[in-house]
DNA sequence: GCTTACCGTAAGTTATGACTTACCGAGAGC
DNA sequence: GCTCTCGGTAAGTCATAACTTACGGTAAGC
């Protein structure tokens, strides 16, 4: 989660979103150099959201279905445990109008 | 989103997913000042988390229901993106090994 | 075998932002 | 009216991390 706070890193996993990429081709459509993307790279597969296999020379980056998964997981539970709150407050609020 | 990049932000955020509460009560919960939880507070209400209202002379914070849902909507439609890149990767590993 | 493309890592710089202390205004209670 | 609590803001410090250039190592292509 907190691998996503920044705004380049995000964008590299949108961009994987769409589909496995070599780093090359990520860095060609970032504002960033090849380095900074393979730092970010770096990042997002330590924190579990990404995957990487050998493919010849290159080298694919592709997402971690698991780390997907328990980031949706993550945020369902806040779903619900969210709409909770704000039942309880909305009665909260009836209870005082009436 | 960039927003919840920070772990203590997002300790606030979630704690006010159990409901509303002063900054005052969220500080005590905190291992930070009371400004520090204030700036974040800031922050979260900047990027539309976030909401606050005056009760005499403190100020209750809570979840900010058109925030947390256009948060929502941002990860549906990524789950969805995201779940269609997988079964292409899928097929497309299915015909490389036929 | 030599070059060329691809990529990861190291080192260094710089900017950003998270946190603290200190200060100030506003409402509550006696 | 005076005090006391609550909370936002200012100023300043410090650490983190995002980015760059430079380098090295590995696979492919001729």
């Amino acid at each position: 989660m907190t691998a996503l706070g920044d705004p380049t890193r995000r964008a590299i996993f949108e961009r994987l979103a769409d589909g496995p990429s070599s780093v090359g081709a990520l860095a060609t459509d970032m504002p960033v150099s090849r380095p900074a993307v393979s730092q970010h790279l770096k990042v997002l597969k330590a924190a579990g959201l990404v995957l990487d296999r050998q493919a010849g020379n290159r080298r694919i980056y592709s997402l971690d279905p698991d780390g997907v998964g328990a980031l949706r997981a993550y945020f369902e539970r806040f779903w619900a445990h969210a709409l909770g709150a704000f039942k309880q407050a909305a009665e909260r609020r009836d209870e005082e109008v009436s």
